[in-house]
DNA sequence: TGTACATCAGTGAACGCGCGTTCACTGATGTAC
DNA sequence: TGTACATCAGTGAACGCGCGTTCACTGATGTAC
């Protein structure tokens, strides 16, 4: 690989052009994102994504995995540190964090996963890691939709009482596991 | 109120405008719904709906408020006839009889209800309903965040086993209130 | 009862916009001889 | 070392599209006299 007057090296602009959509989607989220805005971010013309991206949704497909990826390194590296409640408060974080990103990864998951066996495999990694990590199957899943919809409902400004780090650490506790209705 | 020749009584073209975005919303998700295309729908030409609502997000608005009374209604009735599960399931039942709704509902919340105080209100009212029930106030809300959860994740798709009406009945039972990491 | 007028819900043309995608192309690179 | 050639990442113009919103308007209605 010699040097070159290009401004990317060979895949380097692949990366590039999901670095200016991330960036986008947690400016504007999901909707928000144009491919014609991605590739401006990434001082390219509109028509460069395709020689990467079959169309504007394998881009989105493409990023989505990524974070699916990070999204189970995140919460192993939770795990070893923290038990079950550490895990628990390492997902809602990631998810305020960024929050774009979190809304990217589950809300168009259904029709994206269908289409690109990529993201597909990575979300089901991401979620399998989740679900045997706890003592029954049932305990797992109800503690998943518990920090699953704090994160939701902080994310939405739904619970507007003050701190949010200090409604996790008062939420997010140690087993029993979750359980009950609303 | 004398008969006319207009499609509609006085009045009437707001429900209808309502009526149609609410259909568009389910059919394609928040952002897929355009002015244009609800007027269309509500047979009308695309400035009309302007005599109604001072723009598109305002219409949008309208549309999550009136459906935050309908949840509030509609969790009412499951109250007096479940208990906390009854009302658990009921919420998770309303997400998944009309995922587009329950969509619009949340997403776009915190920024809408900031600017349209028609639906702050309708929303504070029925979270205040939803926080009250329950016997304190961090078990209601750990009990709120778990079907919220469980709604979100069935909606994306996130739990693929299976019939969704039988993981609701194993997994909202009732309390102990939710409780734990994940 | 008849006339003049104000109201106001809805119309249709037009504005400027950005979008996703296609197309034929350019020009630098690496390779075969 | 030099030449001819294939490759292929990126370009820029163009396509057709639907959008939100504005504007001056029409025409039916209800009202005051």
């Amino acid at each position: 690989m010699s040097t070159s007057n290009r401004p990317y090296h060979h895949g380097d602009l692949r990366a590039a052009l999901l670095d200016a959509a991330d960036a986008l989607v947690e400016k504007g989220g999901d909707g928000a994102v144009s491919l014609r805005e991605v590739a401006r971010a990434a001082g390219v013309s509109a028509t460069a994504a395709y020689r990467h991206f079959t169309d504007k949704e394998a881009l989105l497909a493409a990023l989505s995995a990524r974070h699916f990826r990070d999204f189970g390194a995140a919460l192993g590296a939770a795990d070893t540190a923290g038990g079950m409640a550490g895990r628990g408060r390492a997902y809602v974080r990631f998810a305020l964090a960024r929050p774009g990103r979190f809304r990217l990864m589950f809300s168009g998951l259904r029709a994206r996963s269908a289409a690109h066996p990529e993201l597909r495999e990575a979300s089901c990694a991401a979620f399998e890691a989740l679900r045997g990590a706890a003592g029954s199957e049932d305990a797992a899943l109800r503690a998943w939709a518990f920090v699953h919809g704090l994160a939701h409902l902080l994310l939405d400004g739904a619970l507007q009482g003050g701190d949010e780090e200090a409604v996790i650490a008062r939420l997010v506790t140690e087993p029993p596991p979750a359980r009950g209705g609303g």
